[in-house]
DNA sequence: GGGCCATTCCAAAGCGCTTTGGCAAAGTGC
DNA sequence: GCACTTTGCCAAAGCGCTTTGGAATGGCCC
């Protein structure tokens, strides 16, 4: 059923009944409410494809997930990010697209997306160092909204980030305030904007404690339970083995737990854990006390509060930029104690 | 810059340029290229809802994720499945939209999703027992693929599915023939297909190894970490513990290890652990040997099978309906090993 | 009763594309 | 050289909606 149809079955005009649908005074009330039961009882719904035609708007929202040229690993967070997200869009009426590409196709994409008209904004994620996106995003004058940041960037524009060095710095000095002189950081790919804050964060921590900062005791990569897990083993495998571990992920951090347990090393009492936890729904740290000694921020609060920040961006476009920092909750767990003397 | 304007600036009609653009042999191929090129230089690209509308069709598939008002968990397959069906998608031109749904309106989202248009087909995920969906879907005349199948389901659906009955009768039976007889299953909600497979294959291989089946060894919920960890701690707990654990997803698996950890337990001398494994790009039993006991299956190459199957019913629909099983593949891992005497 | 507002509705244009039906120009067979 | 097909292109209609610019109706005041 369309319109047309609508409009012939109820004996009205296609205006009248396109305007009781859509909330306009020019329609009495009567007649709407008339209007709206049968478009109700004729499971009417306004074509997508048409409205976005007549309106010049799509109502939907692109997310380009990149599967790095460097690895394959699909974000763990992905899933509860979209389902923060989808649930606010879903509020106010737009559709979400997700478009995966590889990392040399980036600029292609978003420029297509434009050009096709698909999105009315569109959310970037995993920003890089000084990441060339802004620039294209900018210049193609698409709606968008960042989550992360991308240090270095000279152009302004709206983010919503975690504070990942504070969180990393707070939680180094935790270690080192339990006596740790040797932590380890099992950081993400540091080309990526929130792995540098990271390290950052780390880096001060160990100055400020007197500690020395080897890199030996540092490593970057996908954030998979496997890297955790290889790492941590080979560096316990050190002459001079860390005592304690800052991990990027809890996902991770449950490959270091696997580690210790292979090498017979107690999480808190022999060897330390920390990290930084993105509280996926399939992975809760909620225990009492947590599993894990934590830096927290809900990844599913993050994509509702960013699909909220680019509706409002898309609705007023020049309203000056917002930039929001979270700071993480850092929760005591498990996994941490005092160095053994 | 919109085919008007391309078709002005290159001195054609905007017929000639749509068909050197869309492959009509109706032109020229020197016309052709000089078209691609100003189509390209001036990068344009058909506007997505202008094209749907002529034609009839979104190029834009569907993906309707429920979120259970049962739970709050987002599936952590759902990052690889997406990326899987995503590449597929991108290799055909076809857009990925994805909505996020409470259980309670989901028949309502469908519904609206075919009166609006938005979509020219879509896959339908997590299929419960007789799932009123299929019904509903196809009375929508909206073509249609199903991740799973759905047991006493009457109408002919295209589904793609892992043998998860034989996948747990064959790991049973690999537990049992190392001596265990206790063992637990901890399986998905209950209310799900895969999940009573699941426990139909494990409840034969029980009884052919002549096992009891004890309810206190067996549980059902989302499958998080934390429902593997809390349960296998309840069931360790008994007066009659279990000696071997079958679980439905590693991430519940690693709680599992984890509870074991905590009870001074060793994977496979003390319990052994076999799991069904979705092969998630960051929780990865690809090391030698494998670090659990599993069933494996790509959930993410599921994803771009299913992709495939779903564009080929959009193109004929009237084809039969293709149903594929998969195997999982058992690899033996570190996690199982003959009971204790 | 005529003039004036509100109120309530409508006809038609337009969004950017595809596609039908057709028309010149060029090529072909006899 | 004629009738015919083929080639290469175009004008215009139509997809289903929103929105502009009226127009008809009824109520009110003087």
């Amino acid at each position: 059923m369309n319109l047309k149809e609508l409009s012939k079955h109820l004996g009205l005009s296609q205006t009248t009944v396109s305007r009781a649908l859509n909330g306009y005074p020019e329609v009495s009330e009567a007649t709407r409410a008339r209007v709206v039961a049968a478009a109700h009882a004729n499971d009417y719904s306004p074509n997508t494809r048409a409205q976005g035609l007549a309106t010049g708007l799509s109502r939907c929202i692109g997310h380009v997930i990149s599967v790095g040229d460097s690895g394959e690993m699909v974000n763990p967070i992905f899933g509860d990010f979209m389902a923060g997200a989808g649930e606010t869009y879903a509020a106010h009426g737009y559709d979400m697209m997700v478009t995966r590409v590889g990392e040399r196709d980036e600029a292609e994409t978003y420029r297509r997306l434009k050009a096709r008209g698909a999105v009315d904004g569109l959310v970037m994620h995993s920003p890089r160092f000084n990441d060339s996106r802004l620039d294209l995003l900018n210049d193609l004058g698409l709606p968008f909204v960042v989550h992360g940041r991308s240090s270095g960037a000279q152009v302004p524009y709206s983010y919503l980030d975690v504070n990942n060095r504070r969180a990393f710095y707070e939680t180094t000095r935790h270690l080192t305030g339990l006596g740790h002189r040797r932590v380890a950081l099992l950081n993400g790919q540091e080309q990526l904007d929130f792995a540098i804050r990271r390290r950052q964060g780390y880096e001060q921590g160990m100055q400020e404690a007197g500690c020395d900062i080897d890199p030996d005791l540092m490593a970057q990569d996908e954030m998979t339970e496997d890297y955790g897990y290889r790492t941590a083993i080979s560096m316990l495998d050190l002459p001079s083995p860390p005592t304690a571990f800052l991990v990027s992920s809890i996902i991770c951090a449950a490959g270091v737990r696997r580690a210790l347990d292979d090498r017979n090393l107690r999480p808190a009492k022999d060897v330390s854990i920390a990290t930084f936890d993105d509280c996926l729904s399939y992975f809760r740290n909620s225990a009492a006390p947590p599993v894990f000694t934590a830096m927290q921020s809900s990844v599913r609060a993050a994509g509702a509060t960013l699909a909220r920040m680019l509706i409002d961006r898309i609705n007023t476009p020049n309203a000056p930029h917002t930039q929001t920092l979270w700071e993480a909750e850092f929760v005591v767990g498990a996994s941490t104690g005092p160095i053994k003397d």
